[in-house]
DNA sequence: TATTACTGCATTTTT
DNA sequence: TGCAGTAATA
């Protein structure tokens, strides 16, 4: 057919997958489509294709749903499917641009389509959004009162609880099971659990608030029902799905209830690849996916790898191939280098620091700019000390993961006022902003939202009521701009200034640092700017927070270099030139915290195994001899002698360049020992001092 | 009685 | 470091 150059330009494996249901040049739904593909075999690229292809042999861009893992994935996907698109159709793909409007995570399209069919499943439309941060916030005030904060022994803090509850119902499994198998300390609580989320759910509803899960958990339920489900999943030819590895069971059944016979379904993933089993995902999704429907799916196996040169290609499969179940495949390159990755072996977390700017700084002045270099790690905190060993040096990082700009005091407090007086009804945002009032502690603010609960009209009964007994003129200000909000006579995004003055004194009350924050609080005025409504930002935002936090406030500029930090999760479909990975020992990756069963093993595996296939050219595998034992006070020094990471077997070391640094010249060793051996009774000194 | 000051404690990864 | 629970204060 005319215009379908961009085909020639896929492997077989790729073209395979791209041209599958498209006959004659016209797109069909056809038979479930399971693409397996490993790291850097082109997969986002040939899911691209796919879509484009689907859209220039016919198929309706509108009746396309693209699942994709997050927010920036989708992005990255609209963007190269336009591009595809644009260069067959010229002109017409200028429609393209909003026609491929059902493309987003899981819990963005669940948001749309629970407002959609809000009314006939007897919810209100105008629901709120709970981040995690929110949902444990509920759940330990339903913790308290029920009395459970006050158990002789101690009961599960409000993060353990959500986890658990969040697990029962991605996973779908009984209570019983879930905290046996993954919270068998918490076992003797199952009968508070159950009641405590049994309230739990009905303040959401008396509240109005959905939590992520019920994003996902509303949507299965809508697909439960036969009507629903056909009229939902009618809605679209193609459904396609990114980062199948990663999803769970409870989405799962969203696409098999939207699709029963699986036809127009293509999932595309590596099993090699999950590492979200913490969220409950679960790899049996995609290694049972061609039988789970009634007519078998069709597997296509991606495994020339384009990305990573054949040494660092060749550690990373050896690592993955001691892992007890997966799809088999070897991925294989032509690219042949002479760069073995470096296993590199450093005294402690300082050092770590200081070799890796050394590193980077010469990989840049060998022209390799910062942008394409990248550190991983297990946890967002263990670049700590990289952090400011950077920032000494004037190196602009920009870190993904881990704290966020969203996760402070003074955003989540502005962004609580703007959500209590969407949803006058969420407690939560409600009791944060009560208190920040001086003189109101929990009790008033208790009392406060207990009123406007009772009440028709939530704002009028608070305009209308009187001050709690200690709240000083504080509070005629605060009932003052929540009228103004709810009038909503300023028109946004004015109202978020609005917000903002009112805040502005309790800021320089509360917070040393006032100047700082205040300047956070500008930058969120400017992204509120750039979303149409209240309802849009507030959703969007909680859905699709910004997920980079830099030194510097504010992200730096676009043309600027700057070094990425990535936790290894959120490095997940990257690629860089140069790539370090920190604290390869054991008691980090593999993390001491899991309970040592294989399969949590194997997801830790897993895990060393996407942050080294995330490397181009050059990875250097960071092993200090000490690492140091969470956090604590300071320059506390608590740390362990850490063994290298099983992962790495002593027969795999020929596969790596083993070095220690800084290198110690003989010399400078002598001089060491010389001054280790200085001994002085200090003690006498002092004392001596004295008399 | 409500708020604040203080002390002990645990601490991954994310839509 | 930051949070939760408890003792001391206005």
């Amino acid at each position: 057919m005319v215009g379908d150059a961009y085909l020639d330009r896929l492997n077989d494996a790729q073209r395979a997958a791209v041209t599958h249901g498209v006959v004659n040049g016209v797109a069909c739904p056809a038979a479930p489509l399971l693409v397996i593909a490993g790291a850097g075999s082109g997969k986002t690229n040939t899911l691209a294709h796919r879509v484009a292809h689907l859209i220039v042999s016919g198929a309706d861009p509108r009746r396309i749903l693209l699942l994709t893992f997050s927010r920036r994935a989708s992005a990255e996907m609209a963007r190269r499917v336009e591009r595809i698109c644009g260069v067959v159709l010229g002109d017409r793909a200028g429609i393209m641009a909003d026609a491929l409007a059902w493309s987003g995570t899981f819990h963005g399209i669940g948001a749309r389509i629970i407002r959609d069919y809000a009314e006939q499943i007897g919810i209100n439309p105008a629901f709120s959004i709970h981040d995690r941060e929110d949902s444990a916030d509920l759940l330990n005030l339903m913790r308290h009162e029920l009395g459970f904060s006050k158990t002789q022994s101690r009961f599960p803090a409000k993060g353990t609880c959500l986890a658990i509850y969040s697990r029962v119902v991605n996973s779908q499994l009984p209570l019983g099971d879930v905290l046996m198998r993954h919270y068998p300390w918490c076992a003797m609580w199952e009968d508070q659990l159950k009641s405590l989320f049994s309230t739990y759910v009905a303040a959401k509803q008396a509240q109005n608030v959905l939590d992520y899960d019920d994003l996902l958990l509303v949507w299965a339920q809508m697909m439960a029902e036969p009507v629903l489900a056909e009229e939902i999943g009618a809605r679209w030819d193609h459904v396609l799905v990114d980062e199948y590895q990663d999803t769970n069971r409870l989405q799962d059944s969203i696409l098999h209830g939207m699709k029963p016979d699986g036809r127009g379904m293509t999932v595309v993933g590596d099993d090699a690849q999950s590492i979200y089993a913490f969220r409950a995902a679960t790899v049996r999704n995609i290694l049972d996916f061609p039988s789970s429907f009634p007519n078998p799916g069709t597997v296509v196996t991606l495994e020339r790898n384009y990305r990573s040169s054949q040494p660092i290609l060749a550690a990373a499969n050896a690592v993955i191939e001691q892992a007890t179940e997966r799809f088999s495949k070897t991925l294989w390159t032509d690219r042949l280098s002479d760069a073995l990755p470096r296993l590199v072996s450093v005294r402690d977390d300082a050092d770590q620091a200081r070799y890796i700017v050394e590193r980077v700084l010469q990989n840049r002045e060998e022209g390799m700019a910062l942008m394409q270099q990248a550190v991983l790690f297990r946890a967002s905190h263990h670049s700590g000390s990289l952090e400011v060993e950077l920032t000494r040096c004037n190196i602009p990082f920009v870190k993904f993961g881990g704290l966020k700009f969203l996760d402070s005091a003074h955003v989540k407090d502005v962004l609580a006022m703007l959500r209590f007086a969407q949803n006058p009804r969420d407690r939560v945002a409600g009791f944060r902003i009560l208190q920040l009032l001086p003189g109101v502690g929990p009790n008033s603010a208790r009392r406060v939202l207990d009123t406007m609960q009772a009440a028709p009209d939530p704002l009028m009964a608070l305009a209308d009521m009187k001050a709690p007994p200690r709240a000083g003129e504080g509070w005629s200000g605060f009932v003052g701009t929540m009228q103004g909000l709810r009038s909503r006579a300023s028109g946004w995004p004015a109202e978020i200034g609005l917000v903002r003055h009112w805040y502005e004194p309790h800021l320089e009350r509360l917070h040393e640092d006032a100047t700082m924050r205040l300047a956070d609080l500008v930058q969120l005025e400017q992204i509120a700017g750039g979303y149409p409504s209240r309802e849009k930002f507030l959703t969007e935002l909680t859905l699709d927070p910004p997920d980079a936090t830099s030194d510097q406030a504010g992200v730096p500029l676009l043309d600027e270099d700057y070094l990425i930090l990535s936790t290894i999760h959120s490095a997940k479909g990257q690629e860089w030139r140069s790539v370090f990975v920190l604290n390869a020992v054991d008691g980090c990756i593999p993390s001491d915290l899991g309970t040592g069963e294989t399969e949590e093993i194997d997801e830790e595996r897993r895990l060393l195994y996407v942050a080294m296939t995330r490397a181009k050219d050059s990875l250097d595998i960071m092993v200090p001899q000490r690492f140091y034992v969470h956090g604590q006070h300071g320059m506390g020094d608590r740390h362990v002698y850490a063994a290298r990471t099983r992962f790495i077997e002593r027969a795999m070391l020929p596969l790596f360049e083993s070095m220690a640094w800084p290198i110690v010249t003989p010399e400078e060793e002598k001089r060491q020992d010389g001054v280790r051996q200085v001994r002085i009774d200090m003690g006498a000194r002092l004392r001596g001092m004295w008399g």
